[in-house]
DNA sequence: GTGGTCTAGACCACA
DNA sequence: GTGGTCTAGACCACG
């Protein structure tokens, strides 16, 4: 994972959106442990707050718990909460963008466009090159 | 129009977003002048130096230009740069909520799902556009 | 008010805990404007970020909420909230007190004297002296 | 017993007062032994260092002692004093919640009514006791 | 080893 | 003026 200083996003949400993202997708499992607060700091060459800030976003959403001594683990319901707030954060996303393309009084077809646009652009992942 | 002071979205953005859209909507027309920044501040119970931001960046976008002795008029490319700008926002946010529903491996289907959702919510006001 | 730096509670806690207090008192009412986070902190003698830490807590739990451009003011459930929170507390700190009490096999009535103990010992308020 | 991880009571604090509790009520008399470290680490599933850390504690406190050779055992003053220590962390527990309570201008009597509450949830176990 | 709290101080966005 | 974010670094409690 790679940390964008240039956007308006937060560190710390950024953290937590990449959390998210991978118990949402199955590669943290219930029960299993976090990266240290400490370990994903230096891993992102960011100050242990940051992170501590974005695992303490996720623990009073109820996605990980803080196990004593041990650090922060999966819950039961850490995937299921994972998959909602994505499921939630990108259709806000959407209807965001809705609604400013409907302000232009752009077509329903056009603002379909836009969007397959944007899938297929996304879609795209690097393939090697000099 | 009305503005929400709870959301994360700037005030002058918010305003900002609303003048592109009725550009682009053909609301205000080439050659016609905006509402004053002090009569449009009092009708919506913000500080004017907020709408004096929101009328400055439509300004560096070339959407309008300040016409001494007259006010902020809109361009003869203002529409086309209107229109652009909501475009492009409007990509953003939907690429925006691409990457965060990717990044829970959802499926394309069901992200199309999602987005089509966010559509017939959002409901359809006029036909016309694009 | 004052903090004390000798407990095991948190001074951010102790600060939320007395915005609590305050609000579901009436001190502090609805629509209402918190102290600024730096007027506090100068108040209190401690560091910005610490009542931050507390503001955006008693956020969290829509006891107040961020006007932009404003601060912090009491929100309209906020009265409410407060005193459900503070409700529950003492009711939990009770239950933990019986727990104790009852572990040590002692009776009902000697766990009532202690508590009427704590009551009246809590009712006394300085009365001047030299 | 079982230990909860999940609270903010440190585990060698529950181990302490569940020790505590046993001796007030008499489960362990004077002279008697306590369940050695090893044991009880690996009933309760805990780490060595953490029930010793408790037996530590009780030890300071003059609840039971070292003897060479044996392990800790009560001492002849162990019964009192867990009855003490119990009964002082029973009344500050008490205090605590008062004082949460009067500051949300709660009245006694409804303080009154919200211990009751808490003493008839907890239920009555046994009788006998002071 | 784990996380929790706090400070000092900086820089930024917004109204 | 308001709050929001981040860093560097310290100290503590717990297991």
């Amino acid at each position: 994972m790679s940390i964008n200083t240039n956007t308006s996003v937060p560190i710390y949400q950024q953290i937590a959106d990449h959390v998210r993202g991978r118990v949402a997708a199955g590669i943290h499992r219930p029960g299993e442990m976090l990266p240290s607060i400490r370990a994903l700091a230096i891993e992102l060459v960011v100050n242990p707050n940051t992170v501590q800030r974005a695992y303490d976003e996720l623990d009073w959403e109820g996605l990980v718990e803080l196990r004593r001594g041990v650090g922060f683990v999966v819950t039961e319901q850490g995937v299921r909460v994972a998959r909602n707030q994505l499921e939630q954060a990108a259709r806000g996303s959407f209807s965001q963008g809705i609604v400013l393309a409907r302000s232009a009084n752009i077509s329903e077809e056009s603002i379909r466009g836009i969007f397959d646009r944007a899938m297929s652009d996304s879609g795209v992942r690097e393939g090697g090159g000099t």
